[in-house]
DNA sequence: GTCAAGCGTTTGTCCTGACAAATGACGTCC
DNA sequence: GGACGTCATTTGTCAGGACAAACGCTTGAC
């Protein structure tokens, strides 16, 4: 489970409120110092831009060929450990493929794999002729396909739901057509008020093709949508989303504790399980002060 | 240039914008049926589940091996083309690797290498003992860290710029801290106001690093800010993104000419070149029914 | 009739080997 | 002194082979 979205907003308004770990200083135009994070073997004099101290440590790597984990994911979660930890600092060189294959045992693709899935991950970048080079560790994982409530509750909120509605009718156009059924066609529907400390946070409007799951109002009440669908056995795949604003109704105003015509932070999405089938649509609005969809995006070459 | 955000909305409500092309009526707990996209040279009478209709073509595949451009890519691009027009239907069954290579003169690494980049686009599942399947077409590339003056003018509609600010001044602290420069050093600061069809859409603040690029009034009224940086050599990576809603003040209301209090979508974001410093600090504003963020997301296993 | 074991299929992982292309630094020529 | 070509380095691409693991179906046993 990766990709998603939503991350919680303390603050009031919505200025800036990515939690930047120390600001570090860097002076315009300067790029990061290049230094190579292991020892070249004695090899040429070429190449060796071992600028910063000559390498602090050799960086330990070491694969384990008893373990069922795949060697090349192993490699890559200790250079990824190591670039989270600082131990590989942004802008650093890894040594070429093929003396780290050869340092480790392994084959060049298989450290290529490794490699190649930080890279996917923006953690590094590859430039033929120059090397492997550690990225700014400003970056985070993508984004994942991550609930309400579980973002509530990661980020320390005790999250509550209050379950409006709970119900089997016929639907709209809107959640037909998202859903991919006839109109007027029989779907469950969902309404629940999400709070975080006991203040309304969100509303939350959900359709689901009947039959998929049972959703007893009861648990609803405990744990998250997402949770329960995966609980279910259901493989999420992707969404589709929609983010924008606008007014609040009078009904809406009255039950998030807002005023009518206070702005909304709203979202639509659909989201699909591995065979493509539409699994839920949703249709949700947040307070605006107290809501801020957060997230990173990469640019894959 | 993958990843990215931001899509039209035309409509004057964030109803459900999404262009659904011809709402599937798929039954509920139905799976779409599976056939094999390949005839399977006449090996055992083992997995052959060529349901409906055998093979209406085999689909044409073939190489070109005297092109640069890389093999992988070539057959990626036709199995991503076949699926886009349909002709590759969701649910269908890739043949497996092995004969695939073996048809196309090809190695399997190779064949795996172009699956694995469209698995990696959402666009195919594989399973271990099953094969690689196509997933539900409703996926669309992931999203590109696009700029809002490239989605209006793909989108048709004629982007204009007006320049309200374009000056270098000292950074407050929101700018400097996002773009790691102490607080008070010289920024260049833009403002822009964004219209569509000559209305108004969207008030764009922006802060760059002093130096990294020129930044004539006369070239940002002419095209976007993400156009420019990449005509400078600028190879954006990464972005962080937080979106928001708030009600509009006074100033703001006036150029956008909404009223003082109306909805307004905000964004701010941080993007990053590929050494990992912060090339641009973007805090903007958007009408509330003009504008919606509208984006994919995809699970990675 | 039901459950477990067996078997073939298919992808997952890994290896060895090879050549091509981009990059950056050096040396040479004008 | 500056422009150019040359060269070593490094990643990109590709081939061919091998074994392991997961899956689904069939077969067999109870």
């Amino acid at each position: 489970m990766r990709h998603a979205v939503a991350k919680k907003d303390g603050g009031a308004l919505p200025g800036i409120p990515l939690g930047r770990a120390a600001p570090r200083v860097i002076p315009r135009g300067e790029r990061p110092g290049v230094r190579y994070a292991m020892a070249l073997s004695g090899q040429a004099n070429y190449a060796r831009p071992v600028t910063e101290r000559g390498n602090d440590q050799p960086l330990p790597l070491s694969v384990d060929r008893t373990s069922p984990v795949p060697l090349y994911f192993q490699l890559a979660r200790q250079l990824e450990a190591a670039v989270e930890q600082g131990r590989l600092a942004p802008g650093t060189l890894l040594g070429n493929e093929i003396d780290l294959a050869h340092r480790l045992g392994l084959s060049r693709p298989t450290v290529r794999q490794a490699i190649q899935s930080l890279v996917d991950k923006g953690l590094m970048v590859r430039r033929r002729g120059v090397g492997t080079q550690v990225v700014h560790s400003q970056v985070r994982r993508p984004l994942e396909l991550s609930s309400l409530y579980d973002d509530l509750e990661t980020a320390g909120q005790r999250p509550g739901t209050l379950v409006l509605r709970n119900a089997v009718e016929p639907a709209g156009a809107e959640a037909a057509a998202a859903l991919g059924v006839p109109e007027g066609s029989e779907v469950h529907a969902v309404e629940r008020l999400r709070s975080a400390h006991g203040e309304p946070v969100a509303l939350l409007r959900n359709h689901l093709p009947l039959g998929l799951l049972p959703l007893p109002t009861g648990e609803l009440e405990e744990t998250g949508l997402y949770r329960l669908m995966r609980a279910a056995g259901i493989t999420l795949h992707s969404a589709r989303q929609s983010v924008g604003a606008r007014a609040a109704a009078q009904a809406e105003a009255r039950l998030l504790e807002e005023h009518a015509g206070a702005p909304l932070l709203t979202m639509e999405r659909t989201t699909y399980d591995d065979t493509g089938r539409a699994v839920e649509f949703g249709s949700h609005v947040y307070r605006a002060g107290r809501y801020a969809f957060e997230f990173q995006l990469l640019v894959r070459p």
